[in-house]
Formats: structure tokens, sequence, C-alpha cells
DNA sequence: TAAATTACCATACAAATGTATGGTATTTAA
DNA sequence: TTAAATACCATACATTTGTATGGTAATTTA
């Protein structure tokens, strides 16, 4: 079997992670030799080739610094949860890391994200339930029909989100609560959730 | 004089901000002759010359991918202000993105950090003051004498930090308000603020 | 009009980078 | 004990990447 990194494999994944966490950028195979004392790329490669044998990163061939986590469901990262939103009626949320949890590491999670916990069950019928964690994502524009966490005034609430002509309606998956309607020129929204 | 970009050259800063914050990592000079569709390199080569002498990048020589943005206070970046926070007493903060502020972009702002006004003027004598947007960055440790942004809770409060034997102390820069005092297990912490 | 700037092209080259191959010594598994 | 796997080394090589240099055309500036 070809499932556990040795102990130097694991500190090479984890200096990896660290560079590509703190820097952003995936380290040189030179970079990483360095750090470790190796006088030699090759050790490096071959530590790599092993690691991805094993399925913890991908190797994207003949490009710089091409390296990718691959970390699905193998990874486990500690996250910061930054509140609670409400998926049923608007519910205020809190504001900083209510909790970390370790958390799968969805194989790209967009850098901005942050993580939010669902309350109430308006949600429901789109397998979010309450106490689920939603990954939100600022940078995104959102589309009909996709599930936005939108702030009204001091509360946020996660919804589908349906423009129309005039006004952007938002409306929860569950029957028992009924739409929320805004008017367009609303002080409110941002962020897009995904499940 | 040279301090203005030019139409292409701006809209290769754009492409370079965009790889940079999204991806996380700089293009090469292929990526970025492939994009705009050069069949040459030393085409964009040159235009990053013009763009780093205009002070808007600069290069790390011979290294891949080293390119950094000098965006100091040349340039500016949106960035949503996540809540605020109090400098006094306690008080909720807001949740996500009450607002989105124009800022200079200082050098490197860590990645995970995020922005929240402070309310309250119990930091004044450290020079910040009620309104003042400071930068929180929840990677770091907190060290003695550090301003920390502190949960307790559901509210906020920026407090200058320091551990003592078994509790932690939160004092403000300001006489008028009196320090926190929180034992070691408090369900508190995370968050450092800087400037 | 002359000179500079801009926006491209092309070719050439050194260093950086990823990769391939082979070797040695130690540890682990069959 | 024999065969793998591990953990290093070294040398070699093809690409990628950054850089240098020179050229052409169009535009802008002086």
């Amino acid at each position: 079997m070809k499932r556990d990194l040795t102990r130097i494999q694991k500190d090479i994944l984890d200096f990896l992670i660290e560079q590509i966490k703190g820097k952003g950028i995936p380290p040189t195979l030179a970079e990483v030799a360095n750090h470790f004392g190796y006088r030699n790329r090759a050790t490096v490669q071959q530590h790599l080739g092993a690691i991805e044998k094993k399925g913890f990163i991908k190797k994207n061939p003949k490009l710089s610094r091409g390296i990718e986590l691959t970390l699905e469901d193998k990874f486990f990262v500690p996250k910061p949860i930054l509140g609670e939103v409400a998926a049923g009626n608007p519910l205020t949320i809190y504001p900083d890391a209510i909790d970390t949890i370790e958390l799968p590491t969805i194989a790209r999670m967009p850098k901005d994200s942050f993580l939010l916990r669902v309350k109430g069950d308006s949600l429901k019928d789109a397998y979010i339930f309450s106490g689920d964690i939603v990954i939100v994502n600022p940078n995104l524009e959102p589309k009909n029909g996709q599930i936005v966490v939108a702030v009204l005034d001091d509360a946020a609430v996660a919804k589908r989100f349906y423009k129309k002509k005039n006004e952007i309606e938002l409306v929860s998956e569950n029957p028992d609560y009924k739409p929320i309607i805004i008017e367009k020129k609303y002080p409110t929204f941002k962020l897009v959730g995904i499940v």
C-alpha cells in the first residue's frame, strides 16, 4: 500500500503548504532543496514524485512552481468561521472567528472566501441544514437561482437569488418562509454562498 | 514625466493584479504574452519594463514569476470592510462587508487579513481613532504590547495585549477605560490588529 | 521636422527550472 | 536473506523563463 507519508515527505508537504498558504505561491524545486539543505533538486524531485504517487499533490509538468495541493478529503486545514448566517428569517450574525473547525479542504476554495455556519432551516430543501457550514465567496457575481448570502441592515440571510426588472427577490427554499423582495437601491448586497 | 500608464500597460497591470489576487501567483511572461495574443515574450517584457519604470511593479530578477506589486500609495484596491470593532467598551461588530472602501494597498497585506473600522476612542493614544480602519491578521500570534482584536461573547474590542501568568489583560490605550482581565480558559481570542 | 515614445516583431542567450537516469547506503517488508 | 522502499548524491539535458539587442511602424512630443 502507498497511503502514508514518511516523516520527511510530510515535512516537505508541510513546507509546500506553508509556502502556498503563506506566500501564495508554490516553491520551486530549488527553493525546497535549499530550505531542507539538499545539495540537489533531484532529491526533492523524487520526494515530490513519491508524494504525488501517494496522491497528496499534483504536478503541472513543465511549469515552474506547478505544484497543486490535491488534499481533497485527505487533508484537513483549520479555517476560522466568521459568523453565522440565518437561512430563515434574518438573524444577526456574529463578527469574528467564533469557532475554528478542521474542514476537508475542498480542492480549491477561493482565497478570499470565508465560512459561515447556517442557522435555521429555510434552505433545507437545498440540502443545507442548520449547523452546516457554507463557503461564501465575495468575488462572484450572483446568478439567478444561486444561493447567496445577503446583508440587510445588520443581519444576514442565505437565500436563493432572483433578479427581476427592478427588484431582487430572495426566496427561501423552504416554503414555510416567504420571499423577501428588495428594491435595487437597497443598501445591501454582497457575497455568494455555495454548498 | 513618466507617471501615467498607457491603455495597454494598464491592461497588462490589471491582468497581473487579477492573476495575483485570483490565482495567488504572478504569471510568467509567456502566460501574459499568451493571454494578450503576443507572439513574443519580449513584448511583454518591454511593457513590464515600462510599468516598472513608472513604479507600479517591481521585478525580482532571474526568478520565475518574480513580479511584485508596488502599488503602495499609487494604487487603490477595493476591499470589503468586514465589520466594526469597538476600541472602547465592547460593542457588537457587524458581520459582513458593511462597506467597501478604496484603500491604498499596503505593500503586502497578508492574504487572510481583513479590515475593521474602529469605533470609540480608547486607542486614541496609539493614534488610532474612531473611524480608522485597521487591518486584522488572524494568522499571527499576539505578543505582549501589541494591539489585538478580541472577541468576547458577541462583541469585539481592540486593545493592547498583555499575557500574564494565568490571565490575559487587555488594556486600553486611553486611560478613561479600564483594562479587561480575561482568564485563560475564556472562550475568546483570535486576531491581531495592526495600524 | 526631428526626436522620443509606444507597440509590436524576431533572434539569441544565460540562468532557472523540471526531468531523467544512475549510483550508494540504510531501513523496511516479504 | 532478498527484494523494495527510502533518502540521499551526482551528472546530464530539454524547456521555461527572464533578459538583451536590434528592427519596423505608428503615434506623440518638442
